[in-house]
DNA sequence: TGGTGTGAAATCCTTCACAGCA
DNA sequence: TGCTGTGAAGGATTTCACACCA
């Protein structure tokens, strides 16, 4: 029996994710578990499974409406931003050369998220880099955190930083980090980290 | 009974990685599993099951002698470069803002991999940019990547772009991607795929 | 016939429990 | 005593099997 409180697991939530971006560019109109099989290499059990777990509403039953299966996907992932739910608040802290390249707010248009702010412990990279949000140096970061009520962040700073740049994230009520430096970090249990460390990634396929 | 394959799934693999880099930063000659637990947030018996599955050679009762346990993960990890195993050859492919930032070469000192050539359609990106390494237009990518023996990528294309690319990059004989796109790719399975889009983690914290 | 929805079975991963060591 | 090494138990995820539907 499935519960109405759609506890779906966060492995399952990641596939969904990732098909609502193939959804998007799909063409057909209709989709089959098969055909998402062949796109992506996931088991087409696992694709009606997960279907299952998020409490999809039924009527077809041979193939999914493309449009449709995206839309509810959206809607029950949160995904959706609206005058309801408006675009997540977001920092980025570390403006060396990579998260430089983040500064690009056109990375993060229909990802609902805006950029509020950036940070960095070098006065001069806060002085030189040009942004259509300000840029503060780091000293500041639990103030402007706390006035902007700014929820995300993506870390890129160095290694040796990354720990103590968390726990500062943490306390000034960030609700999840993006960890790009290889460290692993330790924060509280209300705060979720996704870690996309390049170098690590290049590791684990060695 | 264990077997002397050290068949390690995945995920202990990812822990092992991090572990690896938060040991060369650990000051005390010894370590613990509790004290692991206390820098991760992963259990004590986690790390411990982890190492037995590692096949650890032991000695110790009481705490885990912390640059020899580095030393025999990163043995066992293959992540040691020396004459013997040479740093592996990587491409960048997409030079965007993002895939620009990666061209600093020293992004990938003491990660076991060396840039050997960066690719992007855009004519004048290939032309502008500067980089201590050959950049070429994507036609040539086949060609480059068979002639250099690059068998590593990293995919930072645009989403429209990243299926195909990876296509390329499969069939020119590369082993490993990760995937920067918040695009799902579909490769042959003799290739590796690890996923790092910031947006996509972004989505799953949210 | 070619697909979905669903629970059960199989597999994979984490945690527990405890003997054994310094 | 405080820790590790180890197998077994428990929990999570994936796959299977099959009734049912257009």
């Amino acid at each position: 029996m499935q519960s109405s409180q759609l506890k779906v697991p966060e492995i399952v939530k990641k596939r969904m994710i990732q098909l609502c971006t193939l959804l998007a560019s799909f063409s057909k109109a209709k989709i089959t578990s098969q055909e998402i099989k062949a796109l992506t290499g996931w088991t087409a059990s696992t694709i009606r499974h997960d279907f299952w777990l998020m409490d999809l509403k039924k009527g077809v039953s041979n193939g999914y409406f493309t449009a449709e299966l995206r839309q509810e996907l959206e809607e029950k992932l949160g995904l959706k931003t609206d005058a309801e739910k408006p675009e997540k608040k977001l920092c980025i802290v570390g403006l060396n050369r990579l998260g430089a390249a983040l500064l690009d707010e056109n990375m993060f248009s229909e990802s609902g998220f805006t950029i509020k702010a950036g940070f960095d412990t070098n006065l001069y990279r806060v002085e030189i880099l040009r942004s259509s949000f300000p840029l503060y140096p780091a000293t500041q970061m639990d103030f402007v955190i706390k006035k902007e009520k700014i929820e995300y962040a993506v870390l890129t700073v160095d290694s040796k930083n990354a720990q103590s740049m968390a726990e500062k994230l943490s306390k000034a009520g960030v609700r999840g980090i993006v960890n790009m430096t290889d460290t692993v970090l330790k924060v509280p249990e209300n705060v979720k980290v996704e870690n996309v460390s390049v170098v690590n990634a290049l590791k684990i396929i060695k």
